[in-house]
DNA sequence: AAGTGGTCTAGACCACCGT
DNA sequence: CGGTGGTCTAGACCACTTC
C-alpha cells in the first residue's frame, strides 16, 4: 500500500486550500459525501480530515461540518539554547560565582516567592574561541535536599540544571528577548570597550503546576549572536 | 459519552511519562496488549497513541513498537508581528519612501536574484504614542502586474503586503533576531540622542517553492520592545 | 426528523521486524 | 515464523445543529 487513500484526501484538500480554491471560512464536503467521492469508508475519510486538522488547515464543529481555518502566518518556532546559536557556539564556560542569596523585591516577585526565601544565584561567563561572548545569571529556588555540584553546573543549560528537580516533560518555559546597552560591570566582564549592544534573553522555567522554579538572564554581545526562527504554518 | 476511552489511555500514558515512570527510549505495551488492558478495540487504542504521538510524547517504529521520545525542552513558539509586541503597539506609521531600486550584491544574494532585477524598497517609521519606536525597511521582488498602492502599504505587516501575490498558507517565513548599536541615520530617524541599543528583526518570506519573495528589516528601539516566546513541549 | 461530526467495534490484509 | 504497527471496512450508537 504505497499511496494510502487518506493521504490522497489530505493532499487534494490541502492543495485546494493553498491554491485559494477553498478560502478561510468555507465549508468542506461532509464526511459521508467524501466517502462516496473517494469511494472509501468513513474512518478513512476521518483519518485524512484529522491530519488536515492537526496541520491547522481545517477545524470541525460537531453537528455542522468542517471549515477552512485562517492561516497563522506569524507564528514562529525558535530553538533556543544558551550554549548554541546561529553564529557562535559556547566552547568554554567560566563559573564566576555560586551564592545563596535573599532575593530583592523584583526577583521575589518574578519567582513568586517571599523575600525571605533563599535563592541560588549562579553567575557564568560564556566563551567562544577565547573571547567572552555572554554573561549569564541564573536564579534557582533553593532546596535543601539538592546539593549544588559545581562541576555539573558549569556546562549545563538552564533546563539541564533543573532536570533533577522536575521532569523535563512538564517544563513550561518562557522566553523574553530584548536589546540593551551594557552596564559598566557587564562591559568589563565581556571585554567591551567601544559601543556594543547586548541581546538579553530572559528565560523563566515553570513546573507542571505553573509555579516558577527559576529565572535565567543571559547577556549576549550583540555582535556574537543571532537568533533564528522558522514559521510554523501547522497546528493550532 | 463524556469520558472517551482513548482520552483515558492518553492521560494514563502521559502521566507515566511525565512522572518518570516511563523514560525516554522505553517501549510501550503493544497495541494488542493495550486493547486487553483497556478492554477496547484496536482502533480506539490507536486513536489514543496517535494523539500522544502528535503531542510529541511517543513515536512508533513499524514492526517494532512504540517508544517514549526525548522531550524537546528548548523549542519555543513566538508570535511575531512587527506592529504588535509585548510593550508597545504601533499606533501610527509614516511612509518614508517607496522606490524601485537595483539591489546591491548582498541584497541580490539574499533574495537569490541577479543584480539587474528590480526590487521595491519600502521605508517606514513606526510610532507609539507619538514617539518613533522603529525604522522598517522592506524589499520586495518587483513585479510589473502588481501596482504599488501606498495606502495599502502604509499599515500593512509584511505577510499582508505579499498576500496578493501568494497564498498565506504557502508562506515559509524566517526570522533572524539580533542586537546592534544604531547608525547615525537610524539615530536621527528614531530620535535617539543617548546610547540606545537596537533590536533588529530580519524577516524573510519564501513562496511555496522556497524562492525568496521579500526581505524585511525592522530596527526597534531596544527600550520599546520585548519579544515573548513560550515553550512548545505539548502542542496547542 | 434529517444531517452532521465524535466514538467505537470486530474483523481484515499488508509490510516490516525479530528469531 | 509470530509479533508489531499501518491501512481499511461496514457497520453501530451518540450528541449536536438545523429545519
Amino acid at each position: 500500500m504505497k499511496n494510502p487513500i487518506y493521504a490522497e484526501i489530505v493532499q487534494n484538500i490541502r492543495n485546494k486550500i493553498s491554491s485559494g480554491q477553498l478560502k478561510p471560512g468555507d465549508d468542506l464536503p461532509s464526511e459521508t459525501s467524501l466517502c462516496s467521492e473517494y469511494n472509501t469508508s468513513r474512518m478513512t475519510v476521518r483519518k485524512g480530515l484529522s491530519i488536515l486538522s492537526n496541520e491547522g488547515y481545517i477545524y470541525s464543529i460537531p453537528g455542522k461540518g468542517y471549515f477552512v481555518k485562517k492561516p497563522n502566518y506569524n507564528k514562529y518556532i525558535f530553538v533556543y539554547d544558551e550554549m548554541n546559536n546561529l553564529i557562535n557556539n559556547v566552547d568554554k564556560t567560566k563559573l564566576l560565582s555560586v551564592d545563596i542569596i535573599l532575593p530583592d523585591e523584583k526577583l521575589a516577585g518574578s519567582l513568586r516567592i517571599s523575600e525571605n526565601k533563599k535563592v541560588v544565584m549562579i553567575r557564568r561567563l560564556f566563551y567562544t574561541e577565547g573571547e567572552p561572548m555572554a554573561y549569564d545569571v541564573k536564579y534557582l529556588l533553593y532546596k535543601k535536599g539538592t546539593p549544588i555540584v559545581e562541576n555539573e553546573i558549569e556546562n549545563a543549560t538552564f533546563p539541564e540544571m533543573i532536570s533533577n528537580r522536575t521532569s523535563l516533560y512538564d517544563l513550561n518555559n518562557e522566553l523574553i528577548i530584548y536589546a540593551k546597552t551594557p552596564e559598566e560591570e557587564t562591559k568589563k566582564l565581556l571585554h567591551i570597550y567601544g559601543e556594543v549592544a547586548l541581546l538579553v534573553v530572559e528565560q523563566k522555567l515553570y513546573d507542571s503546576g505553573n509555579k516558577p522554579i527559576g529565572l535565567g538572564i543571559t547577556y549576549f554581545r550583540g555582535d556574537y549572536i543571532k537568533l533564528h526562527g522558522v514559521s510554523k504554518s501547522s497546528n493550532c
